[in-house]
DNA sequence: CCAATACCTCTAGTCTCTAGAGCAATATAT
DNA sequence: ATATATTGCTCTAGAGACTAGAGGTATTGG
């Protein structure tokens, strides 16, 4: 049995979070204490791992209370599991399209600033003018 | 002069979004119409749309104040707001890699997961299990 | 056994918007 | 010129995912 600090050691989320995640129902209420204190087992431990690493993974809170769902329902197939999956991967593969741009973009905005007055900044100008940007956003 | 519809229309900022701004100090109160409506100007628009460009780059509210305030100060160097940029740019390429070991990860997943019962879902079992990683988050 | 640390509940705040209610102004169609 | 449709106004509340603080109680280490 664990106290919530020792869960929370154990699987990186806060404090506050792991009872964030109780109240949104994300993880059932734990065994307490004599004085009230939550204490957890191990497999609440697996359950705020799971959690936690789709979270870290960018999934909202409803899809991983979908997966939790599906996942306590043995004999559907796994078409919902995987379908969270693959939208949340096309999401991925936008973003990372996304900050790329970026990066080039902010790229060539450091490497034009040397130190001038503002008036000339790169910077400054490059966010007023969307014409000095190489891709639209 | 312009309705903030119209300036909506123009930098893509919606409308409610626009008087947030305003609120939050990011644009000057604007001119108001005989109606009590807001008027906006030209140079409105540039501010509003360096905003814009702003924030589709990633930077923080508090990150555009601070550059708006360096452009009014047009004698200081331009060092401050180049290191707004050169930190950001680092944001950047930090999230772009957590996002391509994401998307590696999720194209394991999703390419696993040929419809079985939920028991054998990799999707479950790789979120479950951290050592199915292959790197670690 | 006592002090330090961890825990409890509850409320409120963060950030960047977004939505809705209820009403006023402006634009368009006839 | 008038009826209607659209847009605008303010104000409040909500979303999402936490985070912080107050004021008090358990547990743990020395």
């Amino acid at each position: 049995m664990l106290s919530i600090g020792e869960l929370s050691k154990r699987t990186g989320v806060k404090v506050p979070t792991i009872r964030y995640y109780e109240q949104m129902g994300l993880i059932s209420e734990p065994d307490r204490s004599e004085g009230n204190q939550r204490r957890y087992s191990k497999t609440d431990l697996e359950r705020l791992a799971f959690i936690r690493h789709g979270r870290d993974l960018g999934l909202t809170i409803d899809a991983i209370k979908e997966l939790i769902s599906l996942s306590q329902h043995p004999d559907s197939p796994c078409v919902g599991a995987d379908r969270i999956a693959r939208e949340h991967l096309d999401d991925v593969r936008i973003k990372i399209a996304q900050l790329k741009r970026l990066e080039h973009e902010l790229e060539r905005i450091v490497s034009h600033c040397d130190g001038h007055s503002i008036e000339d900044c790169y910077v400054i100008r490059a966010l007023s003018d969307h014409g000095l940007c190489e891709h639209e956003h």
